[in-house]
DNA sequence: ATCTTTGCAAACTTTTTGCACCAAT
DNA sequence: ATTGGTGCAAAAAGTTTGCAAAGAT
């Protein structure tokens, strides 16, 4: 939390209730919040901090570099506080909404594709990509009737 | 549009005036069109069809398979004619937001790796990746003080 | 004639903004 | 004392829904 405000502090901002709150609150999952998570989380820890305050805060943070979004194919967008070896990418299943870890190095075959024959260079961890996890296939495979 | 009727008399439903709107402002656009491009697109072609039906054709398309969405990173989602060799996937810039399409044997190293680590089957055009087409970022080193 | 789909209006959800006040530095 | 941040309330955006009427088959 400290480490957050020396941040804060070294682009002339604050660290005030509200922004205590929220990172609180994304420190608290392990991962992947979504602002309807952070919003209800921190009423809870704090009843007195407003909607607005913890939109404001989240960009506040962001640009600040303290966290980080991922948008998901559904679901909209999780936060979660940065790491510094931000080195995997997300995967997600578009049954279960599981969210999968894949370590960067996975996609260096990809990243490398795109450098070379488009010019573009990958941002692996800004979108999640979408699929089917195995249970999930094997769910639909056994038919929905399953359930 | 003919064919699109009998795919949707198939389903047991009906080709209107307001689905002739959408096919033909998807099919004018060569694709990845937004909502908010539909919406604006079909009430010039027909200013009678509401906005509710847009989004409620937009749906029944959808369903039968007839139109896809692609999620981007930034920017929503947008929509498009399916066609019966989909076989690319969607990679965004995220400063000009141009979108690239990339075969999918360029994607196999990735879709194998997930299917033999993760037990995970990537969809791969659901979700557009995001990163940095040349451009932006030979802007980017130049410095924004170039525009 | 039947039954799907439409247009409309209103509701809803999510996010943003203006502003006076509060509070971190 | 500064001035960045907050709470509030209202507005803005985007999407959905109930329903009577219209229209495709």
């Amino acid at each position: 939390m400290d480490e957050v405000a020396a941040l804060l502090h070294r682009r002339g901002e604050r660290m005030t209730r509200p922004r205590e709150a929220v990172i609180t609150a994304l420190a608290a999952r392990s991962g992947h919040v979504s602002v309807e998570d952070v919003l209800r989380d921190v009423s809870r820890l704090d009843p007195r901090v407003h909607r607005a305050s913890v939109y404001r805060t989240l960009e506040a943070l962001s640009a600040a570099a303290i966290v980080q979004h991922v948008h998901l194919g559904h679901g909209g967008t999780v936060y979660h506080i940065r790491e510094q070896d931000e080195d995997h990418l997300y995967v997600q299943c578009r049954d279960c909404r599981l969210i999968i870890d894949v370590p960067r190095a996975q996609l260096d075959a990809m990243g490398e594709i795109l450098r070379r024959h488009y010019d573009f260079e990958l941002h692996p961890t800004h979108v999640a990509l979408s699929g089917l996890c195995g249970r999930c296939r094997a769910r639909r495979a056994t038919g929905p009737s399953g359930s």
